[in-house]
DNA sequence: ACAACCTCCTGGGGGC
DNA sequence: TGCCCCCAGGAGGTTG
């Protein structure tokens, strides 16, 4: 699933097709994703114009004129297609019921676009929520920061970090701490600041901090501006790939020579806790 | 409170 | 070709 970094691009995509237009009618193919969608979910969507699509963490919220806002995430592998000016029969068959494989959602917009929602592992959802409340979203409310900006520094990591017993990876993957990083951006974080993902959190020194929090919003950006990373699923609103997965230093690269200049070591695949991180024996410490 | 599992679900790839 | 097992970008829930 996409990490921050995907979800923005996916923003980005879906924001011009969506935002100032209005929603004609909402096509749900099944009652539920991860979560049952909320009660008269398409009904509520219908006739309403969407101001302005955001993002918090991995989470897309879409404010509506009328007050609410919808929320959706895409799991692991959920994502967007927008088809501009549908033409002919093709768009008659979708608004007859005809649905593709693992399309849940179709949003049949006034402009003649058309978004549609697609998750063969359904662990995406969506929910509806006034606006106003937004912040106490159980799923909003207890994020941490966005690993964008000039908060997330090394005094941060430390207060964060301070005691904690669980490894580096792990307290990257908590999104109550950063809100954002997934798999893979936690592991080329943690190649770039040169420590082992296994580390003891609360034992890494300040300066150590520092280059983490320097590395995570290095690499965020690096793959935001790349339009994030494509290995199965992830795709552009268009179509298209991302590229940043051929700038991996060490994700899905076990077995590799670590490319750090004069490192000689070799990348890694460990296991934490049923998830892989991938690491350079040599230059992580 | 914390940390290490397990779980939801489908599909792709590798080994035999 | 088929089958079976493992793996996958998330994260809430359960266990100890």
């Amino acid at each position: 699933m996409p990490e921050l970094p995907e979800v923005e691009t996916v923003r980005r995509g879906l924001a011009p097709a969506f935002e100032g237009t209005r929603i004609d009618h909402v096509m749900q193919g099944r009652p539920d994703l991860r979560f049952p969608f909320p009660e008269r979910f398409a009904d509520r969507l219908a006739g309403q114009t969407v101001s302005h699509l955001g993002r918090r963490a991995k989470y897309l919220v879409a404010d509506l004129d009328g007050g609410e806002s919808l929320i959706m995430h895409l799991g692991m592998s959920g994502s967007f297609r927008v088809e501009d000016q549908v033409t002919g029969g093709d768009s008659f068959h979708h608004e007859r019921g005809k649905l593709a494989a693992h399309d849940h959602v179709v949003f049949h917009l006034q402009s003649g676009a058309r978004i549609t929602y697609n998750d063969p592992r359904r662990f995406g959802f969506m929910d509806l929520v006034e606006t106003a409340r937004l912040p106490d979203h159980p799923m909003i409310a207890r994020l941490g920061l966005e690993p964008t900006g000039n908060a997330l520094d090394g005094e941060f990591l430390a207060s964060s970090f301070a005691d904690k017993r669980t490894s580096l990876k792990a307290a990257l993957l908590d999104q109550s701490i950063i809100a954002g990083l997934g798999n893979i951006y936690v592991s080329e974080a943690l190649w770039r600041a040169g420590l082992r993902p296994e580390r003891e959190a609360g034992s890494v020194d300040l300066d150590g901090l520092e280059q983490l929090a320097f590395a995570v919003r290095e690499v965020i950006a690096e793959a935001i501006e790349a339009g994030g990373s494509t290995l199965r699923d992830h795709q552009l609103t268009d179509g298209s790939l991302g590229y940043f997965q051929h700038r991996f230093a060490v994700y899905d690269r076990a077995g590799e020579p670590c490319p750090r200049p004069g490192c000689g070591g070799e990348i890694q695949r460990t296991v934490q806790s049923g998830r892989s991180s991938f690491s350079c024996t040599h230059c992580q410490h």
